[in-house]
DNA sequence: ATGGACATGTAATTTGTTACATGATTGC
DNA sequence: GCAATCATGTAACAAATTACATGTCCAT
């Protein structure tokens, strides 16, 4: 089990396990054969990290990796005898597989998946806009949803035939039928919106009481 | 315009737009007919809110009644006749209404959805844990999700009908279809992950190579 | 030599959470 | 009286972003 090398530039004396997501998510880019600099790590993430767990910002990606080397989960060296002395490759620790490991093979409960839909926000407040205007954002949702989803098949096929992919290509396989499915639910909304302007039954506007105040088992998990 | 007519307690003097989604989307939970404490609206945000756009902690919920106040896009007043003293009320200001309709109406990108799925995060990692365990962990998430789609479709039932609330019913109905989708995303999910662990094709252990790092063209708004 | 991709990092700030403290109201 | 729910808020902290500073390497 191989103990931290260079002096842990970081200072922060974490506790090991109760690391956020996002260690994990890093230590996981870690996980795969190879090792790698931030940089890199930061396009991977972009490429397909990012359709099922978004990207984080290079400065903390560099964050998490000085915070995971001080836990002694990954190792860096700077340079190879080719590459720019510049460089800091990474690369993970045993320590840092077995506490991975761990986490991902846990049975604790890692929450509900966070869904931060701006278009829908916008949809939800669609009677300060204009129809034809909130049905622009929504096409223009679904041309962005496409590339995307492009995007997600070209990672796929690179990650075809091998063997160690395996599981990443699942996520990703998810990624592709989830875009789909996100596609196919803007073209419904598009639909419901415009029914809202062509109404084929007009209501009367029955006076609007005050919401009155939803359910009492909503967990209150904010 | 109803100018700001309590002090505001927050003294950031922040420029008018450029707020952050969640700011918006606090507004917006104002912008219904009615005037609520930070109570109420964290109840709602829990109960609607979050299937699309996720719920705020209640000390933020506060925090950003403040701003808006010290913005002018809302008044509170301390109780009501009836009321305990101690509850604040708070109601949206025609300045609020109009910077809202800016926003929801505007044409700028919003930046796309951020979808935080850590039960993907676990997937992707599958090679580091127990297939078995694995699925189970896909079965909780499936049944979370059932429960969550009973709950959007009780807030739908209760939106039924009122006419003012028809955006926010196009918005939940988003959320349900969407929550179906996640199911159907699910089982097939584990349709892969069993196909791993029996394969009908062994494939020949091919040397894996190194992670070839991918596509050019990823657009980096990480 | 210039611009673009590669590469790392710091500082300042914002955003968001948890834990805590406090108290009123309501129903049993 | 007691517990649960209602209600507000502070403090400490953690997570994450942006802006900035710096420099290398490579192709044109």
């Amino acid at each position: 089990m191989a103990v931290p090398r260079s002096a842990p530039r970081s200072p922060s004396p974490q506790r090991p396990d109760e690391l956020p997501p996002t260690a994990w998510a890093v230590l996981g880019l870690l996980s795969f054969p190879g090792e790698r600099t931030g940089y890199e790590l930061k396009k991977w993430a972009d490429a397909s990290l990012r359709f099922f767990y978004w990207s984080p910002a290079i400065s903390q990606i560099y964050a998490e990796l000085r915070r995971l080397e001080g836990l002694g989960y990954a190792t860096s060296r700077r340079s190879g005898p080719e590459e720019p002395r510049t460089k800091r490759t990474y690369s993970i620790t045993e320590a840092g597989r077995a506490a991975l490991a761990g986490w991902a093979g846990g049975a604790e409960d890692v929450g509900p998946p966070v869904l931060k839909h701006p278009l829908l926000l916008r949809v939800w407040l669609g009677h300060l806009a204009e129809p034809d205007e909130l049905r622009a954002r929504v096409r223009e949702h679904i041309a962005r949803t496409r590339g995307e989803l492009a995007q997600v098949r070209e990672a796929l096929a690179r990650a075809d035939g091998v063997e160690a992919w395996s599981h990443p290509q699942i996520a990703l396989g998810w990624s592709a039928r989830r875009l789909e499915a996100e596609i196919g639910l803007a073209e419904a909304m598009l639909d419901d919106l415009a029914g809202l302007t062509a109404p084929s039954s007009p209501t009367e506007n029955t006076a609007p009481a005050a919401p009155s105040q939803p359910l009492e088992d909503s967990p209150t998990h904010g």
